[in-house]
DNA sequence: CATGTTCTTTGACTTTAGTCAAAGAACATG
DNA sequence: CATGTTCTTTGACTAAAGTCAAAGAACATG
């Protein structure tokens, strides 16, 4: 974005509210005292419970950010107080896996009572009608808030993350229709690079949530392919995202007609592109998988 | 409230969101961080420049619940970091006060400054619209979980919160309406006490932010006087709930009717009523501040 | 199979955060 | 003005949190 500068009234705002939740609300989320434990340990033996099937040290590690000394011993700890389990990896022996047991298991549901009875004793003082507010309000805001926080970045067509997306739509592609989905189908890396296209990955913490590919039809005629959000993505509002940021590298590019393909029964996605500017068209191409064409005009390069 | 529990999902999205915010979100106010200075100095220097004034320790000690050895040594280290200036308090030489020095109000703006960039990078990633929305769903929660904080308590009217209140309110009528007010008018403790009535007091993070009190016109009719909330604490639908805790109170007094008087120029308070379930009557008594006069038939008793 | 890399453990630290009690100065009160 | 109280400082601790480097076992690779 960043056409123009965001109003300070609403970065004051996002503060307020971030010190105002932070102090009193977020509190709440302090279910790891209560418990005579040191917090590190009690955030660590969380991490470790929500994975039943165990975690190796490795990945507790670069998840928590922990020293690997520092590690070592807490999960040693936990183990002398019987919450957790250690033992090897089976495929490598330098991987120790970590593992709650039944113990632990209680004393992190113990916990997590504990916190929901917390919760509860704040909605409680509201009536149902302003609760049921209060729960729209909040996933609304986490809703904008998740959206924010991801990133539409431009990259190679080639790169793991770019494959891993293409991968991810054509499975979901293929399990979805009938008629299956041909992985040759896909944009080639060079179709997607320089001044013949472009391909944009979204991550979220990290991790890619979705894509979009543009390439070149003709010269001035730009294609808008692979249009992908991960399924725990969807509903943010990150589509659009990514269409806005594949509509301004065809600007970049001259191109002053984007098209693209969708399925009948994409009904959404339809919607979507119709609210985003674009008009149904005669089939400009025979791709198989598709049967609804649109397009949109660009507005001219900036002067 | 409590006449029906909180539904389960609801206080699972209340704990979704609190962990979504605090984790991704709330590390945007570690303006603390940055700095390399040790998390305990940084949130006292900031509680210190707040007050440009001057602070005194004892209060300091107080509003950040520190031990008093433990607060001297830190001042003393900001003192030696040129950070704030220490003094002799002008009327009690016990106490010391604390006020920042340009170079510590320097660090704190500055620290300001990154905190609120930081924001604003977050937010510049929506579409004006959709910030607005964000916004306006953070408004609301935040609403909605300071009232959800404070507590209706029932106390005696002699108290000195519930004396506190009374004042406020007698001040604010005085100095709102021509004809002022006389303190005389006020509801004496006895006739707010027992079976005879009742007082409550609101209070948000222990200060008293509001107030009510029933007593007895005649059997079965109770009267509602001095509803009044602080005026940070408007707009948060406060009086709703003190008015419904009066009304519950009046019911366990096997009243079947309240009554209460208001003035015409407070059209907002009217409205409530209205909402609540409240009906204009002739005038039942002759109060010389109110002109307007409403009655609400409550519940028989619970059986 | 030699070599470099990855992963965990261990020992030896440091800093932060916080507690407790004693002592002294200043004030408040009868 | 003696006595008790309040407030701050200081000394002497402790526990938690974290860092750094060395060492050894297991794996990966040419």
């Amino acid at each position: 974005m960043s056409t123009q500068p965001v109003p300070a009234e609403q970065v004051a705002a996002l503060r307020r509210f971030n010190r105002y939740f932070t102090r009193r609300i977020g509190a709440l989320e302090d279910h790891y005292l209560g418990q005579d434990r040191p917090l590190g340990e009690a955030r660590l033996l969380f991490e470790i419970a929500e994975r039943p099937g165990g975690v190796s040290l490795r990945e507790l590690r670069s998840r928590l950010g922990l020293d690997a000394g520092y590690l070592s011993r807490m999960t040693k700890a936990l183990e002398a107080q019987g919450l957790v389990r250690l033992s090897a990896h089976p495929d490598d022996n330098r991987l120790r896996m970590v593992e709650p047991t039944p113990a632990g298991r209680v004393e992190v549901t113990e916990q997590n009572r504990r916190a929901d009875a917390l919760a509860a004793g704040l909605l409680d003082a509201l009536a149902p009608g302003r609760r049921a507010q209060l729960v729209e309000a909040m996933a609304t805001a986490q809703r904008l808030l998740r959206l924010a926080a991801i990133t539409v970045d431009l990259v190679d067509g080639a790169s793991p993350d770019a494959r891993a997306c293409l991968d991810a739509y054509a499975a979901e592609i293929d399990a979805r229709f009938p008629e299956g989905f041909d992985k040759s189908d896909l944009v080639g890396p060079a179709e997607v690079s320089g001044e013949a296209g472009a391909f944009f990955v979204a991550y979220e913490e990290g991790r890619p949530v979705g894509c979009g590919a543009l390439r070149r039809l003709e010269p001035g005629v730009g294609e808008i392919r692979h249009v992908w959000v991960h399924p725990e993505a969807r509903r943010l509002g990150l589509a659009r995202r990514i269409l806005a940021a594949l509509e301004e590298a065809a600007t970049a590019r001259d191109c002053t007609v984007v098209r693209l393909d969708t399925h009948a029964s994409l009904t959404e996605a339809q919607a979507m592109y119709r609210a985003s500017g674009y008009t149904e068209i005669p089939a400009y191409v025979d791709h198989v998988y598709g049967d609804h064409w649109f397009e949109k005009q660009l507005p001219g390069p900036a002067v």
